[in-house]
DNA sequence: AGAACACGTCCTACGCCCCA
DNA sequence: TGGGGCGTAGGACGTGTTCT
């Protein structure tokens, strides 16, 4: 029941394709409020302690599996029209902090960034430095948004500097919505830019370490 | 001047690894 | 086997900047 979003086009659609578009429109509406429904429960069984109720179910784990082995959807023409040397992909879990309105940021994981983003830096790029790197955010529908990319210190990759408009403007949400992005150097300008894809799926808590670890570092295997 | 926003740092939970 | 140390990711919160 995964709704992705690359490669969709805007067209003009029969009565049936409307249909059938309001009936996925209120299914993924239905898994919004069960996973806001769950995540409320799980934050009032957990009580006092902090402590989160994870996703470790089978069917969660077959599902993401299902979506990893999946082959790369087209990108959008604005994107693949500009795209040169190209990263793997990333793939993320959208968390609390990386929807949270006042945070402006989506952290990355430092070792899937080591691995497949840096190989695209050279030298004369600022990664490293305070400022970070001004990025070309691609968005699913090809639009370009302007962002910010650095390591906070010297440890953890956000993406920030407009990341909250791209959660408003794609309405992403905190567990369903998982993240695919792609780092790749501009053809003509050799400037970084950066591919956001999300794929929405019927998750309604943060997944368990054991999921994550099958599912996103599994792909760090060559 | 106060509110809202953006950014940065610190704290906590959790998993992994090593060693006794 | 289990406990302590360490690293990492996520979340909380403080501070600086911009806007009204």
């Amino acid at each position: 029941m995964a709704t992705s979003t690359i490669g969709a086009k805007r067209k003009r659609q029969t009565p049936e394709e409307e249909k059938k578009r309001q009936e996925q429109d209120e299914v993924v509406t239905a898994a919004f409020a069960l996973s806001h429904f769950m995540f409320l429960r799980d934050r009032i069984q957990a009580g006092k302690k902090k402590k989160i109720i994870k996703d470790d179910t089978e069917e969660t784990l077959d599902l993401l599996l299902r979506w990893t082995s999946d082959p790369p959807k087209n990108l959008p023409e604005a994107t693949t029209a500009v795209l040169g040397r190209c990263s793997k992909p990333i793939r993320k879990q959208l968390t609390m902090s990386d929807v949270k309105g006042d945070q402006n940021r989506l952290m990355l994981s430092k070792a899937q960034v080591d691995k497949n983003f840096m190989p695209l830096f050279e030298e004369s790029d600022t990664l490293l430095g305070k400022e970070g790197t001004r990025v070309s955010v691609y968005g699913p529908d090809g639009k370009v948004h302007e962002m910010v990319f650095k390591m906070w210190n010297e440890k953890t990759p956000v993406l920030m500097s407009g990341w909250n408009t791209f959660v408003k403007e794609y309405k992403l949400s905190m567990y369903c919505d998982f993240l695919t992005v792609l780092m790749f150097r501009h053809k003509v300008t050799r400037e970084i830019c950066v591919a956001i894809d999300f794929t929405r799926h019927p998750v309604a808590r943060q997944l368990s370490e054991r999921i994550s670890k099958i599912v996103f570092k599994g792909e760090d295997k060559d």
